[in-house]
Parts: structure tokens; sequence; C-alpha cells
DNA sequence: GCAGTATATTCGATACTTAGAATATTCGCA
DNA sequence: TGCGAATATTCTAAGTATCGAATATACTGC
């Protein structure tokens, strides 16, 4: 079983290995949109984003309700947020020590 | 700059997104170990545990020290063990969701 | 019912990932 | 020096992911 869960794991972190469903993520952070609105927010092609959609739907990661013409998603699972969250204190420390190990300062300040 | 810091962060989430590599996590969570000692307690080749190894070398997940003969991995910063332990919590909430969904166990009971 | 908007699916080309086999490198020790 | 153990790299075949174009589906309002 050990086996079935370690695949399941990697295949959620495989589901969020793509800079767009990071994206789509992230704008889905605090509230619901339709999928009209992410595409327009991040400024992708209207089948590309709902690809994405559906591997994030297929992953359970994100879900949606349909109103009249429209389809909303959100973010299923709050633990998801701290996930990403924890992600992103991890990856300051990767840039600090980055710059720290380049001597200089290779990003901007307060990167996102 | 956003749209690099995703990749950024994209590019990690792949480096964790194979089973092999979450279970080399997993065994190096505690202390560091050898290429040999990981190599025999997941049964893996030789050279397949060293292209994961590489992998996860590649995106400073995983540092590794010279001994001799052997070289010793170990996870880079204790921030990854934190994503990692999250990722489980947010596992058992899906798979609980998933059980409820089914009604029925689907699983075995305290799952890792 | 029809036109129009919103979303999903399918398809085909290209690029990336993975495993194992073979080979190379590095180190310690006789 | 040269052998053996530990580890890394390269190669290749098979599988998987990604994109945009085309197409399909679903709903609204007239």
């Amino acid at each position: 079983m050990q086996e079935a869960l370690r695949t399941y794991k990697a295949n959620i972190f495989r589901a969020l290995s793509h800079p767009t469903r990071i994206a789509i993520l992230e704008v889905l952070r605090d509230h619901e949109l339709s999928a009209r609105t992410i595409q327009e927010k991040l400024g992708l092609e209207q089948a590309n984003l709902s690809q994405h959609l559906a591997i994030l739907r297929s992953h359970q990661i994100v879900v949606n309700r349909k109103d009249g013409n429209q389809v909303f998603y959100s973010i299923r699972n709050p633990v998801l947020v701290q996930v990403l969250d924890i992600m992103r204190q991890y990856i300051q420390g990767s840039l600090a020590d980055a710059v720290q190990m380049l001597g200089k300062v290779a990003f901007e300040a307060s990167p996102r």
C-alpha cells in the first residue's frame, strides 16, 4: 500500500507541476472564479485553460459549480493553499541561498 | 518575473512528482544515507536510483557529501519536509473524502 | 428553434520523462 | 599499479505531456 500512496502523492505533485496550473491556483486562492475570468486574468487560450482545468479536476484539486452559462472553479481543500504557501517559503529560502552562493543579487527584491 | 517564479515552483513540484523520488525523500527524512543504503532500502536498480538522485540534486532538493568511496545524501532544506508533511495531511483529507463518497473503506487504516 | 456565448473534448505534432543496459569515473587498498 | 566497490553518465526505446486548431456540447435569450 505504501507504494500506491506514494504514487498518489506523486500524481498530485505532477498535477501541480506546470506554471499555468500554479497560476490558476494562485488566482483561485481566495475565491472562486469562472473559467472565462481565469482565462482573462491569465491571458490563456480557451482550450489550453480548459485542458489544465481538466487536469486539476481529475485530481480533485479543484472543484466546479455550474451556474447557467458559466462554470465556477474553486480550490477543493484549503490545505492545498497551505501546501502552496509552504512551498513559497521553501522557494524564498532557496532563492536566498542561491543569492548568497552567487554573492550577488540575482533577483529583484520581494519575490512572490 | 511572476512567470519565472511560477516556472521555478512548477519545476520543484515536477521534481517531486515521481513515486521513487517521494520514497527517497521519505527515507532521507530524518538522516542522511549513502546512495547504496537508499538503493537497498528501496530495492532499486543502481542506475535508476542515481538518475533520480541527479534530478533531486539538480533542483537542490537534496545535497550530497562524499566520504571516501561513498556519497551521502540528505535533504537540503527542512522546509521541504514540512511540504511533504502538509501534503500527507492533504492526502489524508482527500482519501477521507473519497472513502466517504464511495460509502466504503477503500484503504486500510492509518495510511502513511 | 436559432444565434451567440461559455466551456469541454479530440486530434496530431513536438517535446519531455522514464527504465534498464552499457559504460565511465572515483576511491581505497593490497 | 591494478582490482573491486560505489556512484554517475550516456544511450535508446517506450510512454506521457503539452500546445493550438478544430469541433462538440450546453445554456440563454429572443
